[in-house]
DNA sequence: TCATTTTTATTCGAACTCGCATAAAAATAT
DNA sequence: ATATTTTTATGCGAGTTCGAATAAAAATGA
């Protein structure tokens, strides 16, 4: 048994060509764009996508996982623990913002809530990838409040459950009014209302 | 001068027919729904939907501001000042939510959020529509919020346009929400926690 | 060297999309 | 009645889209 493959070597880097696919996704859609826009811009033949992907919503889903699993790591980096609540919330909006208007021109919003919303109604598949990953952040967010409780930032009182679907329900909105061209003053003061209005349920945090 | 128009009458309703083919965009999408698609929910053959609309954009356009007019209304005569500013704000959530799952299969969301923001980046027509429409719904809230606080409901302190943006948000999120599929219960406890942590601002009310 | 395996390149074909052009139909005006 | 006007009906044609089929290329194994 020999370590070496067969056949003639894969030309493409698999994660590159994703990255890219996602970059056209994310601006035109799913629908919008076509095997020939994603082969130019992977550089990879529409046979070599199948083979590496399958068909086009396959390669969409690939696209939505690898966006996703990237999003969960970094949320639950930022909500470490090691800062206050408010702190660590202040910077989960304003990274995620950063995000959605990171293009210099029309800014893209969120790759899940901006496009796999649309396809989620006649695609049973995109519509449980979206699902799960909208609660895999809101699950991020609720173990983070419960330590906020746990740790007394946050009185016993709290509805941890509550308060995170609202901190998702502000991301949300962030994706959707990024996409929608709103400016990013606008989109700070949702996160500074959103977030006096959490920490109004604070004890005595006086953070950010 | 006759009043009687020359030449054949149109044999379509323009309104119907525009509520047909928002049904198709609702839950399609813009660049999922094709012209033989309209063209046969409405009944209209093609010669006759460019005549009456112009392209297709322009009566995906028509079918929005449609849509956006029929939101404005309902929402600023749920928001009457009638009742206190708590159930009034439970209502909107209510009929919102229930607007957003009508259908018996997979729920569509809400016209605007779910299938204007994919198309808004590449679009500028259609991000300013939508761009407005938020803005028009939010400004319908604040005028709302501005009204609680006057009347003592809200202290003088509270943010009108702050929790506007929250509230709009909550919207935002219902909308996104069911068009990923989560299920009613989820939805109202959105609601509910959105209407705690605002009505936490309010004094002394014990509403809804 | 020659066969085998796997990827890449090219091409085809069937279906669809959309705007436009042309013909038929239905009304009013004279 | 006949002409004029406007809408509706049918169909054409250029361009896309996407999957699959076939041929060429590049590696290993014997």
């Amino acid at each position: 048994m020999t370590n070496a493959k067969r056949g003639r070597p894969v030309q493409y880097d698999r994660e590159q060509a994703l990255q890219r696919a996602s970059d056209l996704f994310w601006s035109a859609g799913f629908a919008a764009t076509s095997l020939d826009d994603l082969s130019a811009a992977t550089q990879m033949t529409r046979p070599s996508l199948a083979g590496a992907f399958g068909d086009k919503e396959a390669l969409y889903l690939a696209a939505l996982e690898r966006y996703r699993d990237a999003g969960v790591d970094a949320l639950r980096e930022t909500l470490s623990g090691k800062l206050p609540l408010r702190t660590e919330l202040a910077e989960v909006l304003r990274k995620s913002t950063d995000v959605y208007m990171a293009t210099t021109d029309a800014a893209r919003g969120c790759l899940l809530i901006g496009t796999a919303s649309v396809e989620a109604v006649h695609r049973p598949a995109v519509r449980r990838v979206l699902q799960e990953s909208l609660a895999a952040f809101n699950t991020i967010l609720e173990e983070r409040i419960r330590k906020a409780i746990a740790d007394g930032e946050l009185g016993p009182e709290a509805d941890a459950a509550g308060l995170a679907s609202v901190a998702s329900a502000i991301m949300h909105s962030l994706a959707v009014r990024a996409r929608a061209g709103e400016p990013r003053e606008a989109l700070d003061k949702l996160s500074g209302a959103a977030l006096d209005l959490i920490s109004g349920k604070m004890r005595r945090e006086r953070a950010e």
